[in-house]
DNA sequence: GTCAGTTTAGGACATATGTCCTTTCCCAAT
DNA sequence: ATTGGGAAAGGACATATGTCCTAAACTGAC
C-alpha cells in the first residue's frame, strides 16, 4: 500500500462518486488516497481496523479462513463499496481478509476522524446505512441461493455475473484475474466438484475451456439454468426514501 | 394484528430499549403498539411496505417462498430487533415473509413519519445502521457457516442457540414452538435429512426424541460437534464507536 | 375403544459433493 | 528437443443429502 499525494485525484472521484456531501468539511482533510498492487493484502482478519476504506477503482475480494483451514470467498467488489464499515460500527476485530485482485485505488479515513467529525452527520450516516443495507440485501439473497441450489445452478450464475462486467468490451467473457479455485470458494464448493461440473458445461456446450481459461459459448443456455437469480453485484443504488 | 391503545405500555417499551432518542419527540405521536398472535402474518412478500416494526415482545419468524415452492426459514428474531429496515432504506416490496412463532408485540411507525421526521436525525440513523449492521454480521456468519460445515454440525449449533434462550428456567431444552419442518428449512435441509441427523444424535445419547419433542441431554457432546461456532441470536449490542 | 384422517418417522434408492490420489499438461531451465 | 517440477484436470471411492414412497404414531369423532 502506498499512499497516494494527489488530492486532485481525490477530489474528482468525490464528485463521481457523489460524496461531497457525505464527507463533508471537517472530514476533508483526513481523507487519503491509496493504491495497491494486484495481491497485496489490504485487511487482515483478526487485526484491529483503524481506517474506513471506499473502493473507488479496480477490483478487491472478500474472503475468510476456517479454524480447519478452508477458504471461503464471500464476495468480490467493484466500486462504489467500502470496506471497515460494519467493523467500525460494530468495533470488533477486521472479520475477513480483503485482497486486491487488480490494482486498486481507495479513499481511506481514520476511525477517529470518522468519529470526530461523523457521527452527527446525517449524510455519512445516511451513506453508511445504504451501503451496509445493499450488503444485506445481496448476502441474505446469496445465502438463500446458495442454500437452495446445487453447484451447477450456482456455477451457471457465477459465470453470468463474472462475464456481464468483465467483457463490456470483449465478446467472450473470461473468468481473467479469478482463480478457478477462487470461483470454487466463492460458490462454495471443492475444486474437484467445480472441475466437475465444468466438464458437464463444456459437454454441453455452454462453456469451452483452452489452456485454463473458461470462455463463455451460450449465454442463453446458462441463464436458463441459474433461473433468474444472478448473484448480485453492486448495482448502482436504486430510488431510496432516505 | 391489532392496535394495543395503551400510551402507557409503550413508553414503557421505549424505556426498557432505550428508545427515547431514538424515537424523539416529532415521531412520538406516530408511533402504535401491535399484538399479533400465533400464527399471524406480519409482513407478506411482494407487497409494498408502509410500516417499520420494532419488535419488542415474543418472537417471529422470517422467511421466503422460492418460485419452486421451498421454504427457506432466514432466521428467528426476539427482541430488540427490527423489521422493515432494509425495505425502508432500499425503497423495495417487501423481501420476506414474517410470522409470530409466539404471541408478539411491536411499535409500529408509518414510513411516511419515519422519513419526515426522521431523516436527518442521527440517533434514528444511528440506531438503524447498528441493527442492520448486527443483521449483516449474522448473515455473513450464518453463510459462511452453512457453506462450510454439514447438517450435523448445523443442528447441533442450531439445538444450542434454541435451546440457551428458550430454557432459561427448565433445565431440558425443547424445541417449543418451532417445528422440526422449521427447524429444517431454517438450517437448510430437507426434512428427511435432519430426521436421519437427529436419529444418529439419539444413537449417539446426544438427544432423546418423545412425541416429537427433542430434548437435549448432552450439550457438551452437541459443542464438540459444533465447534465454537454458533448460530448467534441477537446479542444485546457490545461496544461500538457509534 | 375403534376407525379414518392427518401428521411424523423411516426405508430405498438416486444424486450431489467431498477426499485422496493419479494422470496430464504447461513452462522454464538446460 | 529434453527433462523436471508444479499446476491443472480427472478417476475412484466414500459420504452427504434429496426425493419418493411406505410405515408408524397420533388425534379427534363417534
Amino acid at each position: 500500500m502506498k499512499e497516494i499525494q494527489d488530492r486532485e485525484q481525490l477530489n474528482h472521484y468525490l464528485r463521481a462518486f457523489q460524496l461531497e456531501s457525505v464527507f463533508h468539511e471537517p472530514l476533508l482533510p483526513h481523507l487519503s488516497l491509496y493504491g495497491f498492487e494486484q495481491g497485496d493484502l489490504i485487511c487482515t482478519q483478526g487485526q484491529a481496523p483503524e481506517y474506513l476504506y471506499v473502493l473507488v477503482n479496480g477490483k478487491i475480494k472478500i474472503y475468510t479462513t476456517s479454524s480447519e483451514g478452508k477458504t471461503l470467498v464471500l464476495s468480490f467488489k467493484t466500486p462504489l463499496e467500502v470496506i471497515g464499515d460494519v467493523e467500525y460500527v460494530r468495533g470488533t476485530p477486521i472479520l475477513n481478509m480483503v485482497e486486491a485482485v487488480s490494482s486498486v485505488c481507495m479513499i481511506g479515513i481514520h476511525y477517529r476522524w470518522l468519529h470526530k467529525y461523523g457521527k452527527d452527520h446525517a449524510p455519512l450516516l445516511r451513506f453508511l446505512l445504504e451501503i451496509i443495507t445493499q450488503k444485506f440485501y445481496i448476502k441474505s439473497n446469496s445465502l438463500s441461493f446458495n442454500l437452495m441450489h446445487p453447484v451447477e445452478v450456482r456455477l451457471a450464475s457465477y459465470l453470468l455475473s463474472v462475464t456481464s462486467d468483465e467483457s463490456d468490451s470483449r465478446l467472450e467473457g473470461q473468468l481473467s484475474a479469478v482463480s478457478l479455485s477462487d470461483a470454487a470458494n466463492f460458490i462454495g464448493t471443492s475444486y474437484r466438484h467445480l472441475n466437475r461440473v465444468i466438464r458437464q458445461f463444456c459437454i454441453k456446450g455452454l462453456v469451452e475451456r483452452d489452456k485454463g481459461v473458461i470462455v463463455v459459448k451460450d449465454r442463453n443456455g446458462l441463464s436458463a439454468l441459474a433461473g433468474h437469480n444472478i448473484y448480485e453485484h453492486n448495482r448502482g443504488k436504486g430510488e431510496t426514501r432516505l
